[in-house]
RNA sequence: GCCCCCAUCGUCUAGCGGCCUAGGACACCGCCCUUUCAAGGCGGCGGCACGGGUUCGAAUCCCGUUGGGGGCACCA
């Protein structure tokens, strides 16, 4: 395993964030995982994901599952998980390398409260003045453990996606490695977990690209080549901003939830910052990794466009043979999704219902609402659809289709005849003829092909809807 | 306040000095197809933030301005 630089010679990626506060995973992240992932396809590297967390209390479980489940959805391959690392053996790791730091003149005791600080330089947002850079502490109470930040010179981070980014060393402050009682900051933990497992090349989100130089300073200080950086541009919302748990929809789990397909998410995500070659978007998985290449990474923020993001989703379901489609309809067809009662679910049916609906439907959740007439005792009447429908002649009409369709063939070609002919008695056009038919039978002006849909219900059913319906009108006149 | 990043249609992007009269996709609007709605086909609307350079030539390179964003903990 080596360490830098060549294409063939890259061993591993990380992937790392902490859990979010309520273990979600968030359509960001996910997007960085994948650019990894896609990155360490590529370059035939492993993708070692870690996910961190130093405070052990707070850290639960189940955040940590749920951000994995949702990456299993996405169809993550995760070469390497570690969890949590200050559970881990690691940890002995972090504070030897920061007592190294310290015995090579590189780190120094401070026992300045942030209070001092601010009292010294009056300025909560300078950071700290280097007051006890030469007192010569040593470790005690009370005293954390800064690094001693270079005087002069720069900090030059070469960045895969946004070139040489230089950071004069007087702008960067002493920072703390290690809290006055001895446990070491992530920071630093960070730099040593890294070393520790080789990491050759961090991709990750832009917000962290101001702690590069001084982590770069620390691989420096440790005696180590720093690994090739990568800052990933954020996503963003519609005013801008980097997507927020509070704010914004983002849960990666939610998009699951609402039937969005992991191909059709993975697909759009991947467009976020990045294209592949020729006008193309809809593209598979492998042609992706293959032509995915790190320096063509757009530096900019992305917005997450939900419509687009739905539109591709159709095109996705569209593109499924049917068994598969019937496949991934059944978690909607179910219950507690399924408005109907489950006995009367019947799969021939919706066999027969679900070409009809797959150029239909952009969410695999619409499903339910496009077949459930056919499950339901009676179809849910939509009132502006009733009353834009059951004009007149409604009534008239629907006692005429009443009568022809007692005797008609039952096939949709003879359906659609009769009542085109009875129409045209009307003088109306076919277009307007269906629709009372249509709303008594499936209670809405839209839907599946008429005629199709009442083939699949079957004459006695039909009958007894259109009946009902007349009596409706009956009735409220 | 300080440090840093970013800047092509409303949105995601192609473009990496002449192939640009700036291409594609989503959205939106028309038309066609059509039993409703979709799907599909055809077409339309719409953009290089601004100002200076460099160059025979700039969306592309440089500088500045403006605007947006991110980061500034003994958090991760």
């Amino acid at each position: 395993m080596t360490d830098t630089g060549v294409a063939s010679t890259v061993s591993e990626v990380r992937a790392r964030f902490a859990p979010s506060p309520t273990g979600l995973f968030h359509v960001g992240s996910a997007r960085s995982v994948l650019f990894n992932w896609a990155f360490a396809q590529h370059e035939g590297g492993v993708l070692v994901l870690r996910i961190e967390d130093t405070d052990a209390a707070r850290n639960r479980p189940e955040w940590t599952q749920g951000i994995l489940s949702a990456m299993a959805w996405l169809g993550i391959e995760v070469g390497q998980y570690e969890g949590p690392y200050f559970q881990s053996a690691n940890l002995a790791k972090h504070t030897e390398a920061a007592q190294r730091l310290y015995q090579q003149g590189r780190a120094y005791y401070c026992d300045c409260t942030r209070e001092d600080v601010v009292a010294r330089t009056g300025d909560p947002h300078r950071g700290y003045d280097g007051f006890c850079r030469d007192r010569g502490l040593g470790p005690g109470a009370g005293r954390a453990l800064r690094f001693r930040a270079p005087d002069e010179g720069a900090t030059v981070v070469d960045d895969l996606v946004r070139g040489k980014t230089v950071f004069e060393n007087s702008t960067i402050e002493d920072f703390v490695l290690a809290r006055a009682d001895g446990s070491v900051l992530f920071l630093l933990a960070n730099v040593v977990d890294d070393m520790d497992q080789r990491i050759t090349h961090v991709l990750r989100s832009e917000e962290h690209l101001p702690n590069t130089p001084k982590q770069q300073l620390l691989w420096e200080a440790l005696g180590h080549e720093p690994p090739a950086w990568g800052h990933l541009p954020i996503v963003v919302n519609e005013k801008r901003q980097k997507l927020s748990k509070r704010r914004d929809k983002v849960a990666l789990e939610d998009f699951r939830d609402e039937g969005y397909l992991a191909p059709a998410m993975r697909n759009y995500l991947m467009l976020l910052g990045w294209a592949p070659r020729g006008d193309r978007e809809i593209v598979p998985w492998d042609e992706m990794v293959a032509e995915f290449r790190i320096e063509d990474l757009n530096p900019s923020p992305a917005f997450f466009d939900i419509k687009k993001l739905r539109a591709f989703n159709g095109e996705y379901i569209r593109a499924m043979p049917m068994p598969g489609f019937i496949a991934a309809c059944q978690p909607w067809l179910a219950q507690p999704a399924a408005p109907w009662p489950a006995d009367r679910f019947d799969s021939q049916v919706f066999a027969q219902l679900a070409p009809l609906a797959q150029t239909r439907v952009a969410l695999l959740s619409e499903i339910t609402a496009m077949v459930d007439f056919a499950f339901l005792p009676e179809p849910v009447i939509d009132e502006p659809s009733w009353s834009k429908a059951m004009r007149e002649p409604a009534a008239d009409l629907l006692a005429d289709v009443a009568a022809a369709y007692a005797v008609v063939p039952w096939q949709p070609d003879a359906l659609r005849e009769r009542l085109e002919a009875i129409g045209t008695s009307y003088g109306l056009s076919l277009s307007k003829a269906q629709a009372p038919v249509r709303v008594a039978v499936t209670g809405r002006t839209v839907g599946l092909p008429l005629f199709e849909s009442l083939a699949v219900l079957g004459r006695a059913e039909t009958l007894r809807r259109i009946d009902s319906a007349r009596e409706r009108i009956t009735g409220l006149a």
